[in-house]
DNA sequence: ATCCTTATTGAAAACGTTTTTCAATAAGGA
DNA sequence: TCCTTATTGAAAAACGTTTTCAATAAGGAT
């Protein structure tokens, strides 16, 4: 199932904002800003207005399939998102984001913190900060 | 070493917005936006700036005494922190913020990511969301 | 206790981001 | 091709945060 059969199976339309915010953030690998999405739009010479740009990540994020990525400061970092459980590492250099799967991931520090603390724990936040190996090598050098 | 030798000691003074913010802090339990700490020390009768809100907790945030908690839209929550390693289990119901220690932590799971993706992990964001034993109890009845 | 230096404050204004409003547009089923 | 209505975008409003700068007060020195 396709984005335009999905949009159209709830009442939504396929419409150039949303194939535009789609395709800017397919051709960056980078969490990008409302803001930033807008601007690489209208290099693109797709005009589209920012408040689409707005309200198209919310919808995107409502269907699953963008993501927000939170920084240090920043936290309205939007990324495509594939399907299922995943997080992100991110390059504090080039700011590239990585996903990765889930796996075992945090269960067991789960069971030891619902334990400790008495809270039933159903969802977490969890992102990593590095150097991805192409930052890493220039460091080097 | 206590907050007032703490400052002095970097040429810093305890002022009494800094004293405000810091007893609005350890008052609540939950973590407070810029906004409702301002709003706190009022309902207080503790007249203090807006902007210094903003500032003292820059300060306390740098000086390791404030951490900053993400919450699912609001990522301005701001929290006392115990010094060292720490994480917060949030509840999502009464907002209250506990603290767990770090232990062993993620490091095994840090071991993993940085195989799997050539990243050199050096920092990490976590944080759960659940529901508190008081608020349990609510749910159940 | 008083003085002096200067770190800090707070009102106001500037600023950047996000939301609301609403008439005009276009997506897509009929 | 037509019709309904979900969606757009310009403009304005609302909002949160930062900057500016003269007035203030913290705290070391005398
Ligand atoms: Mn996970
Ligand atoms: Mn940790
Ligand atoms: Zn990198
Ligand atoms: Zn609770």
């Amino acid at each position: 199932m396709n984005l335009q059969d999905q949009l159209n199976h709830n009442g939504l339309r396929l419409t150039h904002p949303r194939q535009v915010v789609m395709s800017v953030l397919e051709a960056a690998n980078i969490p990008l800003s409302p803001q930033s999405i807008h601007q690489r739009s209208l290099e693109a010479q797709e005009e589209i207005g920012l408040v689409s740009v707005y309200r198209t990540l919310d919808l995107l994020t409502e269907l699953g399939l963008v993501r927000r990525v939170h920084g240090h400061e920043e936290c309205q970092g939007y990324v495509l998102a594939s399907p299922g459980h995943h997080h992100h590492v991110v390059c504090r250099q080039c700011e590239a984001a990585v996903e990765f799967t889930g796996m075992e991931d945090v269960s067991l520090l789960v069971e030891r913190i619902q334990a400790q603390t008495g809270f039933t724990i159903d969802e977490h936040l969890l992102q990593f900060y590095g150097l991805c190996p192409a930052c890493q090598e220039e460091v080097e050098r």
